[in-house]
DNA sequence: TATAAAAATGTAAACGTTTAGATCATCTCG
DNA sequence: CGAGATGATCTAAACGTTTACATTTTTATA
């Protein structure tokens, strides 16, 4: 009833510990008769290495926190994806965390990520001060921001180009003549709802277009208040020609809030997302959106932890920026008829 | 430099080991002045207490392995969704594992599972049979298996009515006045391949419909194969006027076909689909579906495996099924055009 | 065949906690 | 005031590995 140890495969192999371990780890300079006994003994006892002990001695522990804001997000389980699928390459395994968006429950996770000696840690924070990494800077564990920086310590960082995307959507509305555009914009206090409004707020300057505030409206990147916010843009008096939502949630939420309230895609306005999602294709017409290669960042980001890591060398902070693409569909073309006056 | 251990607390504290142990995991019994002095020290070293450490004497780890197969299939990070929530409420962490469907990885992955010493775990499986659960079992290590059954080892299983689901669809279809159903089912050797196929099979006998071989096309469960699928459907000499599709993403195939080849959905071929996705609101007309809880699924799984993680008592394999709700919208209704003849 | 060198194996400490049982301190009550 | 009882604290073993170092065995060489 009681788990078989090392000890008992040694005994019944009549070695010692040290060499079961020795075939265990593949570590050689065992001779083969007996290594050829000692793997008997194992399947016999049906024996599995204890790695609780062994991380215990070894300290290290073969395995890295995730923390992501919000598993609901489909952008997240992607990126995780791509770095469970790196990590299991090198041996490790992947804690998963979700934090729901809040600072507390962040920083409850990272002290229990902490009790429990992961090698280190990704993580999309829900709060970029970062104060919460505190203890984790203190005991030199590799961290990697993605999506989200981290303001006040030097951490690793891989994300998408968020200016570039946000300009290139607000330019492409820009050149097929748009003028009033809106943008449903993320919280200002994260890397990305920050950077992608001033992509929206330089491609407007670049041609002379006037930003104007009642078409700047600010969600949570969730669905409900893109579908808030669109409605509001529909009741001002002078409505906006196009939109630009800054999130694939709040996209989808604006999708939602068009069909419901009559306001016609491609003909009464234009609408051009940030992320691809699903639907994308589904509506008519088919929705231009700036895509992200999501699996790429995840994988990416293991990357750079991979290398702390392992090599605990140089502590410069590096900054992965991987490119966002434009998927032109025909969500944005500006039909004559009522749109332009 | 060296992490601060339990003994540097005790020495700065002047106490011993034991009675820092004791504050640190509440156990009471210790004078409210010394508790105040170590809380302290505590606090002044930044201290961390070693799980590691903990889990090696006390024999548990308070984690628990989730396996599943395909973290692309948004299905799943519902689910995990509601196991992760759950499992936190009680303290429990979770390591997630994908075996993107392989039984060869789930294997691999049970191994390295165990070696961590999981308290429990949830597995929806790659291969039903289930004899790569032998070491789980053979530990007496809590299992439950989540939306796919396990065969031929006795273990807690909660799972939405596929039979039930698939009836509900099918019947559905039938009183729209449809004879020529066809199906793109899963594979037959999972849960819910076969019991989607049976439920569809049995409307059919329910309203003395003949069941066509050309009509039963079989998937893999993924986007492609619902594509594919539906290009082969269209190609019949003698189309069906309504289809089925087993799952989310065959659904989605499905639909990228039927825009891609020109079959209009809701004018030349009825479509009801397995689990809701978010396109189904955003085609025209609107997908009827059949959708399941995945959130509470999840919730139910930890539920149950936390039971037998405590009460290490009774060993009856139970079964928890939850039903699936049929939501209607547009896409089933039968237009007398050219449908019938 | 003796001896040095190399290879194989063994011994035992260490990893950082928890916890049973021992010991010490304090309190209660006759 | 002293004997128990109760409460607080301590000591040390245990958890299952790895690994530095010591020891033994084998091999190579003269």
């Amino acid at each position: 009833m009681h788990k078989p140890t090392i000890e008992d495969v040694a005994k019944l192999a009549k070695v010692s510990t040290a060499t079961v371990s020795r075939v265990i780890n593949k570590q050689g300079g065992v001779k083969s008769s007996k290594e050829q006994r000692i793997l008997e003994v194992i399947e016999e006892l049906a024996y599995i290495p204890n790695a609780v002990a062994r991380s215990m001695v070894r300290k290290i522990t073969n395995t890295i926190g995730v923390i992501i804001p919000d598993i609901n997000n489909p952008f997240f389980p992607l990126v995780v994806s791509g770095i469970e699928q790196q990590a299991r390459k090198k041996g490790y395994f992947t804690i998963l965390c979700n934090t729901n968006e809040s600072p507390e429950i962040e920083e409850e996770l990272i002290q229990i990520l902490l009790e429990r000696s992961v090698d280190g840690l990704i993580i999309t924070t829900a709060n970029e001060y970062g104060h919460q990494l505190q203890p984790v800077i203190d005991r030199r564990i590799p961290v990697v921001a993605v999506d989200r920086q981290i303001r006040n310590y030097e951490v690793d960082t891989v994300l998408v180009g968020n200016m570039d995307g946000a300009y290139q959507a607000t330019r492409h509305l820009i050149l097929q003549g748009h003028k009033k555009i809106a943008i449903i914009r993320g919280p200002q206090n994260t890397t990305p709802g920050y950077e992608r409004f001033v992509g929206y707020r330089r491609a407007l300057e670049d041609y002379n277009i006037p930003l104007l505030d009642e078409y700047v409206l600010e969600g949570d990147f969730k669905e409900e208040s893109g579908y808030l916010d669109t409605q509001k843009l529909h009741s001002l008096q002078d409505r906006p020609t196009a939109i630009f939502t800054a999130n694939n949630l709040m996209t989808l939420g604006c999708l939602k809030a068009l069909t419901k309230i009559g306001w016609v895609l491609g003909e009464e306005v234009s609408l051009i997302g940030f992320d691809d999602l699903d639907v994308a294709e589904f509506v008519n017409p088919q929705l231009t959106v700036v895509s992200r290669p999501m699996r790429q960042l995840g994988e990416a980001a293991f990357d750079l932890l991979y290398e702390k890591m392992t090599h605990q060398g140089e502590w410069t902070k590096r900054h992965y920026v991987l490119s966002p693409k434009i998927k032109i569909r025909q969500s944005c073309v500006l039909r004559p008829s009522k749109t332009m006056e």
